[in-house]
DNA sequence: TTCCAGGTAGTCG
DNA sequence: CGACTACCTGGA
């Protein structure tokens, strides 16, 4: 079943950019694959699994092009609402343009990143893992490991344009093989010598962090209540996303702003780290948590999108590069 | 080939 | 508490 719907943009403030929001390289979930000018993802909405496909001329008037394939019939509302939510339609980024003009050092960022807008997880937990997954790691290597999760223990649907798999259940990924060894010691039969284990999570390379991720699908499978979690005042629910192994005060804040639309979380990399001293303290060394006060003092509820704009910004402007410390 | 980037966890003082 | 380092992999 097919449904195919508009949604104008005087139905949201502001701009919208969506191929920058896409590939701006935001923790929530891998860029979605793209296809004659629609982006595709398979999402569950209200449960149901379908291929929803959007699309939109970035910066201008045009309405927003969604399409949806599903087995039950969805109403247009509930395809609306999500899509409002994962491309943050909702959020007004005019009112937060005004806000950036007020500080000198945030308004040029406005002109690199016109439209770029919080890329919210379709899924919480496959943002948590890729969170996990992205920690002191790249961008291609944390996305190809979440692809490779999909495609060994998701549901597999097929559509006319391919197959999709979805993100694992906190319970399926508690169980898998967390390495080679593992593997093997649970085959039951003989196997080849030249056999290739790959049905693990560090096959995905994932490196050390595959324990974190078994251990942290567990703790989401018995302790940790994501309902319960999106409810919470900000610092409880970063407390309770700290317990979580592999996640630190950076990760902690990437789950929040990507996973939980949190716009208070102002993660601090490194990069922010350095964009944030060379703006507002040149010459001083800041610790991360330091930076991280700063900002959510200074940005409240905009941190988050200020921690958008301020890295997209550095990187097309070149101030990204000037930062980088000088090779040895 | 070696070296390095990138957050977190663990260890030591 | 703060400071220091090992961790794994891909790319230079």
């Amino acid at each position: 079943m097919k449904t195919e719907l508009e949604i104008n943009s005087a139905e949201f403030k502001g701009s919208l950019n969506l191929p920058l929001t896409l590939h701006s390289g935001q923790t929530s979930q891998p860029a979605w694959r793209e296809d004659d000018n629609f982006f595709q993802e398979l999402v569950f909405i209200k449960g149901n699994p379908c291929l929803l496909e959007v699309s939109h001329q970035p910066n201008t008037n045009l309405p927003v092009r969604v399409r949806v394939t599903s087995s039950d019939s969805i109403p247009d509302e509930e395809i609306k609402v999500k899509v409002s939510e994962i491309f943050d339609l909702n959020f007004d980024l005019n009112s937060f343009y005004k806000f950036l003009k007020d500080d000198p050092l945030l308004a040029p960022t406005i002109d690199f990143c016109r439209g770029l807008r919080l890329f919210k997880a379709h899924d919480p937990f496959e943002c948590i893992i890729s969170s996990i997954s992205s920690a002191n790691c790249s961008i291609i290597r944390w996305t190809r490991s979440i692809n490779d999760i999909k495609q060994k223990w998701g549901v597999r649907y097929h559509y006319s344009s391919g197959n999709f798999h979805s993100f694992p259940a906190p319970e399926i990924l508690a169980n898998v093989p967390e390495h080679d060894l593992e593997e093997m010691q649970r085959c039951e039969e003989e196997l080849p010598k030249d056999f290739v284990f790959e049905n693990n999570l560090q096959a995905c390379g994932v490196g050390y962090r595959a324990k974190y991720i078994i251990t942290a699908a567990e703790m989401i499978q018995n302790q940790v209540n994501l309902e319960k979690l999106a409810k919470m005042k900000y610092n409880e629910a970063y407390q309770t996303v700290l317990e979580l192994p592999g996640v630190g005060p950076k990760v902690a804040d990437c789950i929040l702003l990507y996973g939980f639309g949190r716009g208070e979380a102002f993660p601090v990399d490194v990069w922010i780290k350095r964009i944030i001293e060379h703006l507002y303290f040149p010459g001083e060394d800041l610790k991360p948590q330091e930076v991280r006060d700063f900002g959510r003092e200074r940005f409240e509820d905009y941190a988050g999108y200020v921690q958008l704009y301020l890295f997209h910004y550095a990187r097309k402007s070149g101030l990204l590069d000037s930062l980088r410390p000088a090779k040895k």
